[in-house]
RNA sequence: GGUCCCUUCGUCUAGUGGUUAGGACGCUGGCCUUUCACGCCGGAAACACGGGUUCGAUCCCCGUAGGGACCGCCA
């Protein structure tokens, strides 16, 4: 048999990372058994869903680069096959019509509340025999009372056993004749072949009035695997409210944002599969060792917090061995920002390998380049307070009289040019690095002075050391 | 409140009926060095608590505490 998963968003929002990990889990999970990742939109509740939040999270999936074998799927567009369900559930007696109001059970659910007792659908029509007269009603599940617990193996938590007593009827659809979740992922499981459910913890309750969902449907049930939760870095649920108090931290909850915000795909996913998931003490896997490693067996059962640091130094990790191309592809958008792009070929190849590796994200690196590809750029004052003073003047003089001299501007004649002055001026490099280095890149840190000249060029460095030279004055 | 799930360093985790309880991020001391970063070497840091089973429990069982999820004509 060979394994069908899906991944099934509602598209009330951008896809958060939860979503992400359970996508890439589905996803992984059909690349190592060559199996089949399946995209379902669950769009039934029409208030809510957007086409904006499809397409958002449509890129997501695509950035992350977790394709999809079959779907897109809209719920919306499948009424018909849930409609047909729900009829073979009425006519067996499997289901029934419920003339209860909104109001007439939320006022039940009241008592139930302040009685402190459980609130569970008292079935006041589950023997009363309506039929569709014209009188508004929902259709209602006939949860079975008879056959004891529904019982089932988890392939992450493991048994899980639930008394059928606590299993109410649950509504199938609703008075506008629309189905509801419950039904129409059972209905849509079955049609489409789904092997392994794999989805949120949250999901863990449902699961058994899902499986008397299916056996009503004369259907087998898949087997199930529910992820633990990914809570925020201060421990509590992730809240999409909250973006602006988890930004402070270098956290989103949103997965397209780490594209904004700097991150390689790469990365976001390697960090995510660590989540919750291991393969002994390994940190660092390419997309290939993934796949080929991942198994449910792995997972673990408890919630995890996100740790913004750690993805950070994924990141820099992941970009320290991305190819040029790669990187300089997704960089591009980074430089665009801030009105600059890199030059082709060698030139802007010297310029990324300079700087990926001390560089966390793609913008911090482009933050890095700036100075290179524009003469717009910030001076860290602190910087030029400590640096650019009247005690090293001598040296830089010294420093462009030499290279004005240069004919040839290579990264060798420069380092000779540096050795020079410091050896005829008696002095140390370290004297003459750092004013420079401010005089050319605006701050303190910066990959080796030598190579910074060079990539900078002859003009330019001669240009910011002469003006360096007024400021020091 | 009811039902269900979870609990190893601050965080992500490995792990076994007998281990100096391992790794990674972060923190920290040092080396390297023209700065930063990388790299390398070192350090602090955990089995939630209480019973039981056992010659012996971090590991198995039961409680307690703490955390989480669900309890919708949302998904």
């Amino acid at each position: 048999m060979t394994i069908r998963v899906r991944f099934a968003p509602s598209p009330t929002g951008y896809l958060h990372i939860g979503g992400a990990r359970t996508a890439l889990f589905n996803w992984l999970l059909a690349r190592r058994h060559g199996g089949a990742f399946i995209l379902r939109i669950e769009d039934t509740d029409r208030e809510r869903s957007t086409p904006e939040a499809i397409e958002q999270i449509l890129e997501s999936l695509r950035w992350l680069e977790l394709d999809w074998d079959e779907g897109p799927f809209f719920q919306t567009q499948r009424i018909d096959l849930y409609r047909e369900a729900i009829g073979k559930l009425l006519d067996s007696g499997m289901a029934y019509l419920c003339r209860c109001t909104p109001g007439e059970l939320d006022a039940k659910r009241e008592r139930a509340r302040r009685e402190k007792r459980t609130y569970l659908y008292d079935g006041a029509c589950r023997d009363a025999g309506h039929s569709d007269d014209g009188t508004p009603y929902v259709v209602r599940f006939r949860s079975s009372h008879t056959a004891g617990d529904v019982v089932f193996e988890d392939g992450v938590v493991g048994l899980i056993r639930k008394s059928e007593q606590e299993l109410d009827d649950l509504i199938m659809a609703r008075t506008d004749g629309t189905p509801t979740y419950n039904l129409c992922v059972v209905v849509d499981d079955v049609e489409m072949g789904i092997t392994h459910v794999i989805r949120g913890m949250d999901h863990l309750n449902n699961t058994p009035r899902q499986i008397q969902i299916y056996r009503a449907l004369g259907a087998e049930p898949p087997k199930f695997a529910h992820l633990p939760m990914i809570h925020g870095p201060d421990g509590r649920k992730l809240s999409k409210r909250r973006d602006a108090e988890y930004r402070a931290q270098g956290f989103a909850v949103s997965a397209l944002e780490y594209r904004e915000m700097g991150y390689l795909p790469h990365a976001l996913v390697n960090y995510l599969a660590r989540l919750g998931w291991a393969h002994g003490d390994q940190e660092v896997f390419s997309r290939q060792e993934l796949v080929e490693l991942f198994s449910l067996e792995g997972v673990g059962r408890s919630a995890a917090l996100f740790d913004a640091k750690k993805l950070r130094w994924l990141n820099q990790t992941t970009m320290k061995s991305a190819s040029h191309e790669d990187l300089r592809e997704r960089l591009a958008p980074h430089l665009a920002g801030k009105g600059v792009s890199l030059p082709a070929g060698e030139a802007g190849q010297r310029l990324v390998d300079a700087h990926r590796e001390r560089s966390s994200t793609l913008e911090e690196m482009a933050l890095f380049l700036v100075p290179y590809l524009s003469d717009e750029f910030e001076f860290d004052a602190k910087a030029v307070k400590k640096h650019l003073k009247p005690a090293a003047a001598p040296l830089v003089q010294a420093l462009i009289t030499k290279l004005e001299e240069l004919r040839e501007f290579g990264l060798q004649e420069v380092e000779t040019a540096f050795r020079a002055v410091v050896e005829e001026q008696g002095s140390k490099l370290g004297k003459l690095a750092q004013p420079v280095r401010v005089a050319l890149t605006g701050r303190s840190r910066s990959p080796g002075i030598f190579e910074v000249v060079w990539m900078m060029g002859k003009e330019r460095s001669l240009e910011r050391l002469q003006s360096a030279l007024v400021e020091m004055a």
